[in-house]
DNA sequence: CGCTGGATTGATTACCTTCAAGGTTGGTGG
DNA sequence: CCACCAACCTTGAAGGTAATCAATCCAGCG
């Protein structure tokens, strides 16, 4: 596949990030190819994004480097065993990494939002399909590129060791939820971290109570990510709410009503 | 915690790989510390290890900055939350990698052998507990020398880099078995990886059938690496026996009689 | 307003866990 | 050589929990 210049109409001009040559890609699913709109250090990822580490002309290379492209809800960023010729940093939006069996049953092994790195556990080709949950803007890069920017950016180098480090620890995690925790765990422990990543509470914090968690995803999405039944998913959270521990303001959004005892159950300190 | 230097008689002198200073350490758990007994290109760990690609002077070099040392069945290399001074690379022996649960609850996230890595999702502290299933040498290098290989050579850092890859691949992989395998597709997956990394099988052999699995580990440690109780994998191992696909030579000895069957079981094509 | 997809709730079933009892193996010591 | 013991594995019976099957509810939308 070759990469194919196009002229667009620049939704901002004279971005330092767009120099060096704004190649668009077209024959791609999801092919809203953009050019980047602003500087990378105003992007909305790059405080935590591989790029973090870098600033000044380092970035504005690396930006060069790189492209924004956005997909439709619902739509297929790669799927499995495709040859892995992109990376991709979110820059909004959520995507669902999974992995499918020959029936349909389906692991959902990651959700990745803004700043994160997709194309982890990638070995030439890809180990799971992606997919777009709302609308995603990604930050996509060639394999070529992001290689190049390895060897001559330690910065972004030392973030990617970093980022699969932090990757292989969630992954652990979550191995432990899917191998030992019961419904009621999972969800809990779902749901704060969320809470967490999201709602920007921090554990040591006293007297947090009451935090909005929005749920991007659906039920069965939830249900794949836990390894549970979407009725079990669903009655468990009816479970929690009942208890008064979260209340459901609608579907998408839950409002942690105790903190502290949605953590100690998820913990499974009953 | 220091590095002291100690006399010990040394197991065989005139090592390459021990020019630079073989240094020992003492006060730790395991505390077999032992010169490494031949080239590092005569270990037994050295063709897939971290140092694969690494030869000659390089190679020696490498070698200097690490030693192996020696642990005996049951005994623990580290502990989750521990500070992480040290990596590994397993020479000879398997170790088990957990994290458990207040009330006891474990799951295995890996077994550990001869080439292996140990230290992936490590940020500073270990992710999980690490413990020898049987007597167990492994090639250990202090933090800051594995940053200073890393930094100086880069054959390492893509051996590495490769390594993490491929861990992320794995615990995508088991964390799919985890949560939506059946405990059939479970003990059979297990078995098949078993007989891929440690009797050679390869998928694309013709006419593989009868294969020979040893197991190191307790059926516990079965159980807490599948998410299972230890009476449903003795039910499912008798299951398998019945069924004619493996017999039990031995509990920790299993020859499997059809790999093809296995196979298909284990990717729930019944 | 009715339609549609998703979420919730209900009833039943199947399966795995739990609790409990044998069986096997390997090591120790008489 | 055999008895004894401990650890581990296997097998059995009973119970609970989450899956399955099925119906209802709800929100968004044409």
């Amino acid at each position: 596949m070759a990469l194919n210049a196009e002229n667009t109409t620049a939704q901002n001009g004279g971005s330092v990030a767009n120099e060096g040559g704004c190649q668009r890609f077209n024959s791609m699913p999801g092919n809203g190819a953009q050019p980047k709109t602003n500087y990378c250090s105003a992007c909305a990822a790059h405080k935590t994004a591989l790029c973090a580490k870098l600033s000044g002309e380092e970035l504005a290379e690396f930006g060069a480097l790189s492209q924004h492209k956005t997909f439709a809800p619902g739509q297929t960023l790669f799927n499995e065993f495709d040859e892995a010729r992109y990376y991709y940093t979110v820059v909004s939006g959520d995507v669902r990494l999974s992995r499918m069996l020959d029936d349909g049953r389906r692991q959902i092994t990651g959700f990745k939002s803004k700043g994160d790195f997709i194309g982890l556990g990638t070995d030439g080709h890809f180990s799971s399909d992606a997919e777009a949950i709302n609308e995603v803007v990604v930050c996509q890069f060639t394999v070529s590129n992001m290689n190049h920017s390895l060897e001559n950016f330690s910065a972004v180098q030392g973030r990617l060791m970093e980022m699969m480090q932090h990757e292989v620890i969630a992954l652990q995690d979550h191995m432990l939820l899917l191998g030992r925790k019961t419904p009621v765990e999972k969800i809990a422990n779902f749901l704060c971290e969320r809470a967490k990543k999201y709602a920007g509470v921090h554990p040591e914090d006293e007297m947090v109570q009451e935090v909005d968690v929005f749920l991007p995803m659906s039920r069965t999405d939830v249900a794949d990510f836990l390894g549970l039944t979407i009725e079990t998913v669903s009655r468990t959270i009816t479970k929690l709410r009942k208890a008064g521990v979260i209340e459901l303001e609608t579907a998408q959004h839950v409002v942690v009503k105790d903190f502290e005892e949605l953590s100690m159950i998820a913990d499974g300190e009953v």
